[in-house]
DNA sequence: CTCGTACGTGGTAGCGCTACCAGGCGTTCA
DNA sequence: TGAACGCCTGGTAGCGCTACCACGTACGAG
């Protein structure tokens, strides 16, 4: 393998003035810089990039967690990260946690020891630490979800006005018993989208009902036995808002197996867009989240942060947008 | 930041027993050894992984290029490389390429420069070129599609196979006149999807028509214009063959969009399953290929290759499933 | 003409780690 | 008892790069 030396040789300078040609650091005479170019291309040379980082005593990749690439929601975000990441030359490694605390602290032992140059990350829990991260001085935004503790940049969408607007909708459309099946309460998001939904309820003079809520994990089988306990258990109710994308299939498919009419004798909306869910029939009603532009902006507010340490931290909401399809139809009477 | 100068110095031992004991390479006194874990655990030292990495000129990263983590086969497949990567004890780096030859390129250079462990590609095209990996001595994948000129390891699904299974499902449920849409000419699986195709006409019976073959480009907008340049030409079909699940998404949404009944007067199957498929109305009938056990097969292949550099090139070909839904329901009459 | 300053270049230490080598000590065998 | 051998440990060079420092030259001011 070239190394830098060889290129200086080439060219008939000192290795410092090869690095600072490629590096752009400061101003290189014009004749040389030239000289060395020429060298870099005749031997074909690429910088050694581990060497380089372990010198400047940072690098060019960012870890990004999450709970589930498969998850949509994070599909399409992960993309704006990376989108956003190359824009300012970040490399991103996909870490997976799955929701487990476990995991998720290997990956931040990972990002530590390869130095990364930042981490952006959906936590899987309130309490999810941290602070290894801090100390270490890597920079850290938080997105989607947020941290009880550590004072970090943060990028989320307003989840409270997101479930209100749907559950008003649902309201608007005439239905009055709507069920909630929202996620764990240790989440943020969880709770911040119960909350719209209980908001939505009050304003329009309803009184609340304990029996309506159902607390599952955010993933299909949650969503689907939430469904059928509600039934199961005679709760009357005649609309589901589902507090994300995944439950909110899982809810549908029950309400199918069991051959209950959507939106005939139950309506539906779900938090979360879901691709092509124009062609499932009835189309299904979602409360869209900007997720690609949710992974650009952390992407934005990493690349500033790695550059300017000291600001301090930031937290940008974005919004949501109601999607209305066939699951909501208004009621018929 | 603590080095391992300080863990030695801490343990009274050499930074090169502290090095054994933490790399496991050769054999050390328990006593001393112990005594280099205490130190590690009593002053928290975590070795810097970029010197490592240097001192060893091999990282513990892995760079995974595919079009498009959007795409639902790619996000399983990528899934797959991250659970099989990370039991080897590799990070995965995530490298959208958008079929971008540039792109595609740009991500080479920074596996390169960067000392990647090795590289799972799913290449643009038949003649993407990896010469220069090749050359580095890095370790290297294909997955999905073939490289003409390269000798690598491969990963692929029986394209044909399946394609087949497709076309001769279609034409058992009584469809005769059978379009195809596939993909580009210089994509090895657009070709061998639509060679299964010919072959199951073939086998039963049925003379080739050149103008039931479309070839798009792979993506939603693709799938959608083909279907719309068939019918608007007043090719007579009574079913369609998409090669790949955006494309069979778009000829669906264009046949609803012109209001033609599916399976009514066009039936449909698509190559590559979709999530939540069978929400659809009508249920989409696929073929299934095992996205997450690819991306599994080249993390297992990918890792060996890094230890076994000599080894010949290896070729794993898994095979799909057929999964018919109500869009390929048998004709009436 | 001298001095001070600014700018551009070369030399080199050292980022933190591990591969390699040398040497000490204990054990075995003639 | 001495020689030969093997095992374990410590010392250290060097992976390839860049930050820092020192130095030479050019130029302007006094």
């Amino acid at each position: 393998m070239l190394k830098i030396q060889d290129v200086a040789r080439h060219a008939g300078v000192s290795a410092a003035t090869v690095s600072r040609v490629l590096n752009g650091r400061s101003t290189v005479n014009p004749e040389l810089a030239a000289r060395v170019h020429a060298a870099v291309r005749e031997l074909g040379y690429r910088p050694n990039g581990v060497a380089r980082n372990l010198r400047r005593r940072q690098t060019t990749l960012w870890a990004v967690l999450i709970s589930d690439v498969g998850n949509p929601f994070f599909t399409s975000l992960v993309r704006g990260v990376e989108d956003g990441g190359r824009q300012f030359g970040y490399s991103v490694v996909l870490c997976n946690t799955d929701e487990n605390r476990a995991r998720e602290a290997e990956y931040i032992a990972v990002a530590l020891a390869d130095n990364m140059a930042g981490v952006i990350i959906s936590p899987a829990d309130d309490s999810t630490d941290i602070s290894a991260l801090v100390a270490a001085g890597t920079a850290v935004v938080t997105i989607d979800r947020e941290l009880a503790e550590t004072e970090v940049d943060a990028v989320l969408v307003d989840n409270e006005k997101g479930a209100e607007m749907a559950t008003a909708h649902l309201l608007e459309s005439g239905y009055r018993r709507i069920a909630c099946i929202t996620g764990p309460r240790r989440m943020s998001t969880a709770m911040r989208r119960l909350r719209g939904y209980q908001r939505a309820l009050r304003a329009f003079g309803l009184p609340p009902d304990r029996s309506l809520i159902r607390h599952a994990d955010f993933r299909e089988e949650g969503g689907y036995s939430a469904m059928a306990t509600l039934l199961d258990e005679g709760v009357e109710i005649d609309a589901v808002f589902g507090a994300n994308n995944l439950m909110t299939v899982g809810a549908v498919e029950c309400l199918m197996d069991r051959g209950v009419a959507i939106p005939g004798r139950v309506g539906v909306i779900g938090f979360d867009d879901i691709p092509w869910a124009r062609l499932f029939r009835p189309g299904l009603s979602t409360v869209r989240q900007p997720t690609y532009e949710l992974g650009r902006a952390a992407a934005q507010l990493l690349a500033d942060r790695i550059d300017n340490p000291a600001r301090p931290a930031a937290r940008m909401v974005l919004q949501t947008e109601l999607h209305p399809r066939e699951s909501s139809s208004p009621r018929a009477g």
